[in-house]
DNA sequence: AAGCCAAGCAACCGCCGACAA
DNA sequence: TTTGTCGGCGGTTGCTTGGCT
């Protein structure tokens, strides 16, 4: 079971091949195949040992190896493989024909992970961040969202950070809708505005208001804002009404979600994470158009794909890298969605 | 022109599982 | 059942290149 000594054999050259050497090996397995790897190097003539010849041979000189850019479409075939297979880089390659396991690391590596950064996803995670860099950039993120409506949706590139920022818009009202509805103090209405919707401003106040008219000073009907205290359905313009004028299918989907949960007692938007989770017969995820994927954290990936039966040529049918994130965000329910970090930013 | 720095990528390292003896 | 070999994999290193000062 131990280490084989390979490369640490004395003698054997190492480092970069030359173009002689790449000849020699191409030429041998041309006429011969590689066989046992191990014996190749001898018959082939190379001083090198068995394993730097295969690696040259699977990631470099085989004669099906696609060089040159990603495309877009391999691009978000990655994205949508990694969000569910995690760092599985050999599983990933069998899913793109003639890119090797080495290269689609190294191109995540360099290329997509810090794409996907720009976009406020963690690449780890694929959730939405929720650190200051991203609160910091959430004007941009929420103009960008604002442009979704009016761009070419084959535009996969603009739509995927389109929707990126569509995912950060609601995660942060998810978690300030949490903060409303545990604190007494009065919301920081510089940070309500930044989020430009005057019917998610509204929802906000409502969810405020719901949450604190038991409390000295509201209860009496009047509010330092002028709202509605006493009926504060009169002033809600629904967040289900807002999403469902996204024409993304997933918001159409979170649309008829909240609907649901309006029909039931005590619903409120905190609602979303245990609906989601405590029923699975019944999941959104059946109930509309949203695939079934899995969130890729490092220590539940692997045993969420195997234990809830993920294909990955289920991502490639449906192309959607965007679903896994925005399941990501149902199941926000750790420390990221921490009330103490929201109150701090949110409250006065 | 020279030096510095960061990005990109080929190659290596070390571990693991499969398999045969 | 144990042991050794082999191939495969993911993480990491270090060389090359290009941009900037």
């Amino acid at each position: 079971m131990g280490r084989s000594p390979c490369c640490d054999e004395f003698g054997l050259k190492k480092g970069p091949w030359t173009p002689e050497e790449d000849d020699m090996l191409v030429d041998y397995i041309k006429r011969h195949g590689h066989g046992s790897w191990r014996a190749l190097p001898k018959l082939a003539g190379l001083n090198r040992c068995g394993k730097s010849c295969r690696l040259r041979w699977t990631n470099y000189l085989r004669p099906d190896i696609k060089r040159g850019k990603f495309s877009e479409e391999e691009e978000q075939l990655i994205i949508s493989l990694h969000s569910v297979l995690g760092n599985k880089w050999s599983q990933i390659a069998t899913h793109l024909p003639g890119r090797t396991d080495n290269e689609i690391k190294n191109y995540w590596n360099t290329h997509l992970k810090k794409k996907l950064l720009q976009m406020g996803i963690d690449p780890i995670t694929h959730r939405p961040r929720t650190d200051l860099n991203l609160l910091a950039n959430l004007p941009h993120l929420l103009a960008a969202a604002n442009l979704s409506n009016l761009m070419n949706p084959w535009d996969n590139a603009l739509r995927l950070q389109a929707d990126a920022a569509q995912l950060a818009k609601i995660q942060l009202l998810h978690s300030l809708t949490q903060v409303l509805n545990t604190s007494t103090a009065p919301p920081n209405m510089d940070l309500l505005n930044q989020l430009g919707s005057a019917p998610v401003q509204d929802y906000l106040l409502n969810e405020y208001l719901r949450s604190n008219s038991q409390f000295d000073g509201l209860a009496n009907g009047h509010h330092p804002l002028g709202l509605n205290v006493t009926d504060p359905n009169q002033n809600l313009s629904s967040f289900s009404n807002l999403v469902a004028q996204q024409p993304n299918h997933e918001y159409q989907a979170m649309a008829n979600t909240f609907s649901r949960l309006e029909g039931e007692p005590n619903s409120n938007m905190s609602n979303i994470d245990n609906y989601h989770l405590s029923s699975s017969s019944h999941s959104i995820a059946s109930a509309n158009t949203i695939p079934a994927l899995v969130s890729a954290s490092p220590e539940s990936s692997i045993v969420n794909q195997t234990e809830s039966k993920v294909n990955p040529n289920d991502i490639i049918s449906t192309h959607s890298s965007t679903s896994t994130t925005l399941e990501a965000w149902f199941n926000l329910d750790d420390e990221a969605n921490n009330d103490y970090y929201w109150k701090e930013l949110l409250l006065e």
